[in-house]
DNA sequence: CTAGATGCAAATTCTTTGCGGTCAA
DNA sequence: TTGACCGCAAAGAATTTGCATCTAG
């Protein structure tokens, strides 16, 4: 969160609206990918580079998720996600993070909190889907036998 | 989770017995640099491919918590953790997961749940400490001015 | 006009892989 | 003895940085 303002170029205004459209929270490549159909010309570091400075200045987060990959979402308030473990697409859940959880924990650990994060983690709809039709798949392989 | 038995080399005996002693929950290079005072011989393959097999045959479990780098537990149940936002030092949270926090998400989302994820975020104690000296050798140059 | 932003290429960081020699069972 | 394992070096994948050029305000 700095001070400075933020000057808004084309490659920063493109990134906003795409992050904001995207379905779902995106990582830094689908950003790049997203963006680059509009803007053909941009470079790699500069979607590093603009996202790093969109938060900075609160225009986005980023979802430090269970995962390698950062995801950023144009969504600044804090909130709780669903993550797919076969595709890691990232959602989010509509309701309001539990303050209690982090009050329950103050006393069970010697560190100073400062927030918490819970993350539920499952198949989203199109994976539940594949993993069916493959359980399909497999069953008329299993009677062929 | 193999089936073929796990061949217990020297160095898998010595990185489990590090896993085993670290304080806190080591990430990959901090497994290295702990080895390496004991088989100083070692090379980092050896230890992604021991832990990837450690984990596949469940000696250890990896922690994906919000931060690039994966961290390895030698308590392979579940359960949650408190992280340091500033050293990046993952402890465990001495408390049994809450089963209840899947069942009310289960009907909130279109997720096929099959688990979830808490995390503390925080400063440890070394760290509160290190703030603390910040804080007070700040004080003093404003109060110099 | 000019500080800050961009595109490109090269560098870093973390992790994985190919391969010839080695060792636990 | 021998298949799995190891160390080394090189490759990959994700992200960051240096630098000359461009552009928003």
């Amino acid at each position: 969160m700095q001070n400075q303002e933020l000057r808004m170029t084309r490659q920063r205004r493109v990134i906003l609206e795409e992050i904001r459209s995207f379905d779902g929270h995106p990582t830094a490549d689908e950003v790049y990918e997203a963006v680059r159909k509009r803007l053909p010309r941009i470079s790699m570091s500069t979607i590093y580079r603009d996202l790093e400075t969109l938060c900075d200045h609160g225009r986005i987060q980023v979802l430090e998720v269970g995962c390698s990959k950062k995801h950023f979402d144009a969504d600044t308030k804090d909130h709780y996600h669903a993550r797919c473990i076969r595709c890691g697409r990232v959602t989010n859940l509509p309701v309001q993070p539990f303050s209690y959880l982090e009050q329950a924990f103050r006393d069970l650990c010697d560190y100073k909190v400062v927030g918490h994060r819970l993350e539920l983690l499952g198949l989203c709809p199109a994976c539940q889907k594949a993993e069916e039709e493959r359980e399909a798949a497999e069953d008329i392989t299993d009677a062929a036998k």
